[in-house]
DNA sequence: CGACGCTTTGACTATACTCAACCCGTGTGG
DNA sequence: CCACACGGGTTGAGTATAGTCAAAGCGTCG
């Protein structure tokens, strides 16, 4: 690839939590395994079914995974940002990926080998603790939204989500969105014509204000909360 | 605990996968900071909110998790069978558990302090690698599930999960649940009532026959997986 | 400027949920 | 040993939520 990455330019490695720990001279030793790939706007980087050998990590940009249901239906799993790395089944299981991950923005990213990151992880065991740290975390995140989507109706999951985005105790609750109304609408398994509704249905009730298409105020936090609580 | 294990006895070990690679000699250190513990029908292992530092693996019984919704709807996340392990968000997150384990059958559970995990990983670097087979297998599993929630209807998702169950090259093509149709339908994002229902449709249509509460016969598998691509 | 994709709104419909009653099997206690 | 209670499972009737399809507005990018 031409843009191939093999100066000892660290900015890759630092920003990744997965290697963050490590001092200058391990991070020399480590750049020389990672290559730097360019994908634009909507590209692919892996498709469901596709066996791979290799982990991704975002260094810029965003990508989102998504299943692909029969009827061609895409589900989206999670936004990545900067820092954050998909390909771990086929890394760690030797299973094809079911699911595809697509740029959404134009994007960066550091691709290792399984074999590489195996040996890394004898040398270096803080690095299998990171990646635990960091399955375990998704896994929280995927239950959460599971559920969700089992046992709340739209509305509920709409002010649920809303209510995550921001902490109790910041004083202007604006949510940025990072994705379209679309793709948010399929995050939390519904369609843009319901999503579009029920936000509706939530200002009418003046706890929240839609300021556009990627932010929305919480204008009444309490009230978002009785409201998921009790519907 | 009346029942601590100080004997040497690796029964609990030999069965879990994280240790199973263990020679005799490393299992005999590992034993000592091993407790096993027994909990019967019904008992709750841990519950949302709960912040322990110890990491439930299981040896005998049947256990399953669930998420409660704000409105107090319970949302099976999965059924656990022996070696399996539970409690790895508190413990490498140091996060609390948000969803609740609890007992299916009379049961015995070995803990592993957080402590004591840690420094095993340390000197097996292996076990490190079977726990994060063990999260990304369950972080495929739930991606899943979810895909399927959100995007599939009822009768979809019931066909999904027998196919899932079952070889293609089985010829006796008989599903055993291991849970009652409750907790079925509350996995499968669902009631009882509209999973009882659905599956008398699926009955009609001569795909699958209902032995008892917990054996289904697939009858024609074909048949079924046309259904579950085409609607 | 035009095309494309996202978003919204409207009208209609269907899926699946709710509530209620009833059936059944199991386990408990008299 | 029978009676009963309990929880799971099924069936029915009615309804509400949210999905579908269609059209039109809007913003962005080439």
């Amino acid at each position: 690839m031409k843009d191939n990455n093999h100066n000892h330019d660290h900015t890759c490695l630092v920003t990744v939590p997965i290697f963050n720990h490590l001092e200058l001279e391990e991070l020399n030793q480590i750049t020389d395994l990672i290559r730097s790939k360019k994908y634009s706007k909507g590209e692919l980087i892996f498709s469901h079914g596709q066996k791979s050998d290799t982990l991704y990590i975002i260094r810029k940009g965003q990508i989102k995974t998504y299943y692909l249901s029969e009827n061609s239906k895409e589900h989206i799993l999670r936004i990545l940002t900067p820092g954050e790395f998909i390909g771990e089944l086929s890394l760690f299981l030797n299973e094809t990926n079911n699911a595809y991950a697509e740029a959404m923005t134009d994007c960066e990213i550091c691709t290792i080998k399984k074999d590489d990151i195996s040996k890394l992880m004898e040398v270096y065991p803080n690095i299998a603790l990171k990646i635990i740290n960091e399955l375990s975390s998704r896994l929280k995140n995927v239950e959460k939204q599971v559920s969700w989507i089992a046992t709340e109706q739209v509305e509920v999951r709409i002010a649920l989500y809303l209510l995550e985005q921001v902490s109790p105790t910041q004083i202007e609750k604006i949510v940025h969105l990072n994705m379209t109304k679309k793709d948010w609408a399929s995050y939390l398994g519904t369609t843009p014509e319901s999503l579009s509704r029920k936000l509706g249905l939530l200002e009418d009730k003046n706890l929240i204000r839609q300021i556009d298409n990627q932010h929305i105020l919480i204008s009444d936090y309490k009230g978002l909360e009785d409201f998921s609580n009790q519907v």
